[in-house]
DNA sequence: GTTAACAATATTGTTGACACTACTGGCCAG
DNA sequence: CTGGCCAGTAGTGTCAACAATATTGTTAAC
């Protein structure tokens, strides 16, 4: 059916200087391989249920088979591929049900990064995004320009998390975003939604730069528990 | 200094019914390697900083060494192990600082495991922890019998965890608690810890018997809040 | 007696070869 | 013409030998 939508590029089979991938020296390591191929599931350039062969993706790397498998078992237990024994890996197909799961664990550890960000940053940190979810981001709203939209988005919840200060909440919502990155995008696009999402994020900055953590951490919840629910209404259309 | 504390028994190297680890038939697979030695670190049979040989693990359990490394390989990314470079794997130390981390974010996900079992079950599931965490704890408090409280105690988290139905909060909690485990331990023995966390208890189970959901949130984050406190205070007798 | 260089040993890292399983296509019987 | 059986092939799973590196032990010079 569906042909594969691998990039087939470089093939980097020679060995010094060779690998391209993951912009070390030498050849691919890997974590070098298991980035590579995280991004590239994330952006969806290879299709869910897609298959990843070893001996292809070792041909590609220029590295020796077990590395490969080393790689699948990583991303395995990332949840990112599923192994069937004697079968091989394909790319996970993620359920709806599974991205409410996911997105009623985002809502709560965004919640707590929230708060402690709060809690850690000084107020004026959040000056910067006081302006930007003013008019620039209404802006955006306004244009459809989604994609300035999301890199503001990403830039306020990485900022969150560098101030939140604590790695393994961090962790844990990495392990999230890898998964749910799609969907974001999908979501932003409903009917509404970047307007709505708005608003609730000018709730959360604001709380955020009166030093009310608390506050923050609701208002916080309360913008995924809303986007999920807009994703429930509009199921059929995002997956 | 001090030396290892590995468990010499056994020694399988027989292949036919001679792995007796894990309980599966035949010989050990990668799965029942990885719980065996997580139970080790777990239980602190093997103490943290001791070192994981390779060919030592190999011989014990009468598998290849490849088959080791792999399964250092998943202990590394649970973060159970640390492993440097041609210096072999040691059990990890857990921080004082990377403990209170665990536990902020414990208490989030448990308050959302306790609300959605507050949805998810009928009000009579939890009529048992009702009973159970009335006279019966009150008894194993006064006697400090702990073993008995530490049974009932995490039989309530696992029909919880159980009734929250979010298998992603499960796996999070799951990657908490085999690093927690000790630590769990060690703070209800401080004194008046179990008393108080008795307490806060019965509120939680209380507001989940009332099917008011968010109350419970808030008793289970404060439960959880004041276990740390606690920590924080007794730290010294604590690591 | 202490320290530095060197040799021996033990342990980790890497790889290609071999074994096994599941799919593909052809063949034959009904 | 259809359905099941069988062999061939492609791909995954397993392993044991080889290479690289760190540690330990030894010797000799200061």
């Amino acid at each position: 059916m569906s042909g594969r939508v691998v990039a087939l590029k470089a093939k980097a089979r020679g060995r010094k200087t060779g690998g391209s991938e993951g912009g070390g020296r030498g050849k691919a390591s890997v974590a070098d391989i298991v980035e590579a191929l995280r991004e590239r599931i994330a952006r969806q350039d290879i299709a869910p249920g897609a298959k990843l062969g070893e001996q292809e993706l070792a041909a590609e790397f220029g590295v020796p088979r077990t590395r490969i498998r080393e790689v699948l078992g990583i991303l395995e237990n990332r949840g990112l591929i599923d192994r069937i024994p004697n079968r091989g890996a394909v790319v996970s197909r993620l359920e709806l049900e599974h991205v409410f799961h996911l997105y009623e664990v985002r809502a709560v550890l965004e919640g707590l990064c929230v708060r402690l960000a709060t809690e850690n940053a000084p107020p004026e940190t959040w000056d910067e995004f006081v302006e930007l979810f003013g008019e620039p981001m209404d802006k955006y709203v306004r244009e459809r320009d989604f994609d300035s939209f999301i890199v503001v988005y990403e830039r306020f919840r990485r900022r969150i998390i560098e101030w939140a200060r604590n790695p393994v909440a961090a962790r844990m919502l990495d392990s999230i975003y890898e998964k749910t990155n799609v969907v974001i995008r999908r979501i932003v696009i409903l009917p509404g939604r970047a307007q709505e999402g708005l608003g609730e994020h000018r709730a959360v900055v604001a709380a955020m730069r009166a030093g009310d953590g608390e506050a923050a951490e609701r208002a916080k919840r309360k913008n995924l528990y809303n986007a999920k629910e807009t994703l429930r209404r509009f199921q059929k259309y995002v997956i």
